[in-house]
Order: C-alpha cells, then sequence, then structure tokens
DNA sequence: GGATAAATAT
DNA sequence: CATATTTATC
C-alpha cells in the first residue's frame, strides 16, 4: 500500500474530493499541477479501457468523463491562479448532465479512435479489414499494438462480453425475415437510447457499429463486427411470449473468427478428431456463450470440408494427417487431458487474423501446427488419405 | 449425425 | 440474378 515515494509518486485517493484535497495541502503549486496532470492521465487512461464496454458500464463512463472534466478544469484554474485552494466539491452527477454536461463531455475524448482496439480479438470491424481480398497483406501487418494491458485474457470470453449490450429488445412490429443481417430498423431504436443521453456522437456511432452491422456493406464476420461474435446468442430470440410458434427469428448467425476456429481446431485435436462430440468440443473451447449446435454445425461444415478438399489435393504424403480417425482400429482412445494429445487433425484453416491485442498469447499453446496462411478457407490444408474415410 | 432451409457472400 | 458458403434448424 505504500508503494509510492512521496511526491509526485501515484497515489490513490479514495475519492476524487480526497484526492483534491491532498492537492490543496501542497505547497508547491506547480506540484499540484503535475499531480493534477497525472491524475487526468490516469484517469483518462482508464477510462479508455472501459470504452469498451462503455454500454455495459454507461455509468462508469459518464463517471469518468465528469471527473476528466471536471479535474481539468481545475488544471486550469491552477494554472492561472496559483495561489487560489484547489478543493472544490467534486460533484459526481449531477441531475443536469444532459442539460449542460453532455456537449461538454463529448470533445473530451480525443482518444476515441482506438478504443477497443485493444481489446477485442474477435472479430472486430475496426481491426480486421478484408484482407481475404488481398492476400498480399496477409495478417502480417495489422497489428497495432499500442495500448492494450488490462485485456481479458480470454479474448473469446471477452467480446461475449457485448452480449450484454445487446441487451434491447427487438421492440414490437414485424421483422420480416431479415432480422439477421442487416436491420436497419434496430438501429434507430438503439440510436436513441434514452438513458444515455449523454451518449456522444462516438458513443452512438460506436454503438451501433457494434450492435448490429446494419450496413450491409461488408460486414463479414471476419473483419467486422466484432461485436458479433459471441453475443448474439444470448438474445437471439424473441423475447415475448410466443407460445407455440417457434421462434420466429432466427438466431443470428454466428460468426466463427479465426479465433474462435482456432480454438475450436485445437479442442478438436484434444479429443482426437472430428469424431468428437460437439457437447465436448464445446466445453473444452471454454467459450461462453458458444451452443452445441452451433459447434455441432461448424464441425459438419469443418467435416465436409476435410472431406472434400483432401481428395483434390493429392498431396498423399505431406505431413499433415487427415482430420481423424484413428478410429479405425482402436476406437477411441485418446484423449482427455493429461496427456499429449497430438491428434492429427487437420491444420489448415484460418490462422491470420489477430490483430489487436493481443494477440493474444495464448495462441502458442500446444504449438502444433499453427496454420500459417489462408485465409479462411481452409482449404489449403488438407490432405487426403483417406482410406477409410472417417469414422 | 446428417439433411435441409435461410442468409449471405461471390 | 445464380451459385456457393456458412450457419441455424429440423
Amino acid at each position: 500500500m505504500e508503494l509510492s515515494l512521496d511526491t509526485s509518486l501515484v497515489f490513490i485517493p479514495k475519492t476524487i474530493s480526497d484526492f483534491l484535497a491532498q492537492l490543496s495541502t501542497m505547497e508547491d503549486s506547480s506540484q499540484r499541477s503535475s499531480e493534477l496532470d497525472a491524475y487526468v492521465k490516469r484517469l483518462e487512461d482508464e477510462m479508455r479501457k472501459i470504452e469498451v464496454f462503455k454500454r455495459e458500464l454507461p455509468l462508469c463512463m459518464l463517471l469518468l468523463k465528469d471527473a476528466i472534466e471536471r479535474l481539468k478544469e481545475k488544471v486550469m484554474q491552477c494554472k492561472k491562479m496559483e495561489d487560489r485552494p484547489v478543493i472544490e466539491e467534486f460533484i459526481p452527477l449531477k441531475g443536469n448532465l444532459d442539460e449542460n454536461g453532455g456537449g461538454v463531455l463529448g470533445k473530451e475524448n480525443s482518444d476515441k479512435k482506438n478504443w477497443m482496439s485493444s481489446a477485442q480479438l474477435w472479430s472486430t470491424s475496426l481491426n480486421i479489414f478484408e484482407y481475404n481480398k488481398h492476400d498480399s497483406v496477409s495478417g502480417l501487418r495489422m497489428r497495432n499494438e499500442e495500448d492494450d494491458r488490462s485485456v481479458p485474457e480470454n479474448p473469446i470470453e471477452a467480446s461475449n462480453n457485448r452480449a450484454m449490450g445487446r441487451t434491447f429488445v427487438p421492440f414490437k412490429e414485424q421483422y420480416e425475415s431479415g432480422f439477421t443481417g442487416t436491420c436497419l430498423k434496430d438501429d434507430k431504436e438503439v440510436s436513441q437510447v434514452p438513458s444515455l443521453s449523454l451518449m456522444t456522437p462516438l458513443m452512438s456511432e460506436a454503438l451501433d457499429a457494434s450492435t448490429n452491422t446494419n450496413i450491409k456493406s461488408n460486414n463479414n464476420c471476419r473483419g467486422g463486427s466484432g461485436s458479433g461474435l459471441a453475443g448474439q446468442l444470448k438474445l437471439q430470440n424473441k423475447p415475448q411470449q410466443q407460445s407455440q410458434q417457434q421462434q420466429p427469428f432466427r438466431k443470428q448467425r454466428r460468426c466463427w473468427s479465426p479465433e474462435l476456429h482456432r480454438r475450436f481446431v485445437e479442442s478438436l485435436q484434444q479429443l482426437g478428431g472430428t469424431q468428437a462430440t460437439p457437447k465436448q468440443i464445446r466445453e473444452l473451447m471454454q467459450v461462453d456463450g458458444l451452443t452445441n449446435d452451433e459447434v455441432k454445425s461448424h464441425l459438419q461444415k469443418y467435416r465436409l470440408h476435410v472431406r472434400k478438399l483432401p481428395a483434390s489435393s493429392a498431396a498423399k504424403g505431406n505431413g499433415i494427417w487427415m482430420p481423424l480417425d484413428h478410429s479405425a482400429d482402436h476406437s477411441k482412445a485418446n484423449n482427455s487431458q493429461s496427456g499429449s494429445p497430438q491428434g492429427p487433425l487437420l491444420p489448415g484453416e484460418f490462422a491470420k487474423g489477430r490483430s489487436t491485442t493481443g494477440g493474444e498469447s495464448d495462441n502458442s499453446r500446444e504449438a502444433e501446427e499453427d496454420e500459417k496462411s489462408d485465409g479462411q478457407s481452409w482449404k489449403g490444408g488438407l490432405l487426403h488419405n483417406n482410406q477409410g474415410g472417417d469414422v
């Protein structure tokens, strides 16, 4: 707790008022100034960090902004009249933010640009663009690390949080069939979220960007809509009671981002191949929000590809093995967690897309075969062998 | 687990 | 506008 040496080292007051009180005890006005600046800086820093969760933590954002705003005023005051006392009450958020505060707050965040660039690794429109087109650039150069500390370890889960944000209900009315992709109407609704009156333009901008990819332009999963991923499962169907019909709305399609897919493959390997059951895979993946059905569906696709490509590509002998089967002889077998899995699986899928943050540290866990280039189609890697077909 | 429908991407 | 892919459901 007393890590701070003394002077301008950062210390964490219990409240802003506390902080100001501390400041006022300082004799040196320049010291006060720098202290203040440092504090503001920290606040801004934190604000940037939670920017990603602004939708979930609107009040936190508000508080931070308010605090920053006020402290900046203090800085000004300090600079001008250095002899005046710096203390003044810190007013949390009065009721009239929307009136006065709203406008002012907006200009503060100059750093909104790179918000969430650090956090979601899933598939964020901001980070990964359509690289699939020009593979020349492939995933290599696009990573802007910069700031990211404080990112949840698990990218996937992190993005899942987004789900909470999407809590808005569909509102009544008919959603036609095209609820999935382009839903403009939602966007309309969303933008006028009442509670956050202080939403700056960006917020709303970011908001709908993450909420639904309205712009049907290029929101493939990969690049964009980072929001996409996990969140959708939670609020997919119509909330209202629909007695007997089956969900009128189809679940929003889940995007299998490179990261997600990577986990999928990894899990598959650990389980020894495509014969693994969706449930096992899902559990191993540890991605929350992911459902068995989704995994199943993906697995189905995966199997198809595995079966399809190998035939054509002839690379027999290559070093990669096929996905499955060793089951031919010994039925079940490997797996479990202790040992080393290694099962043969095919590698080639997409892997490139990591962009931000992190790349994550996790990625090299078992070091098996990371895929290398291909973008999204796992076509490249399989090979075939097939003798027995698969399980 | 596989087939098929629905949404999207090309 | 037709076809191919990918994902949700049956």
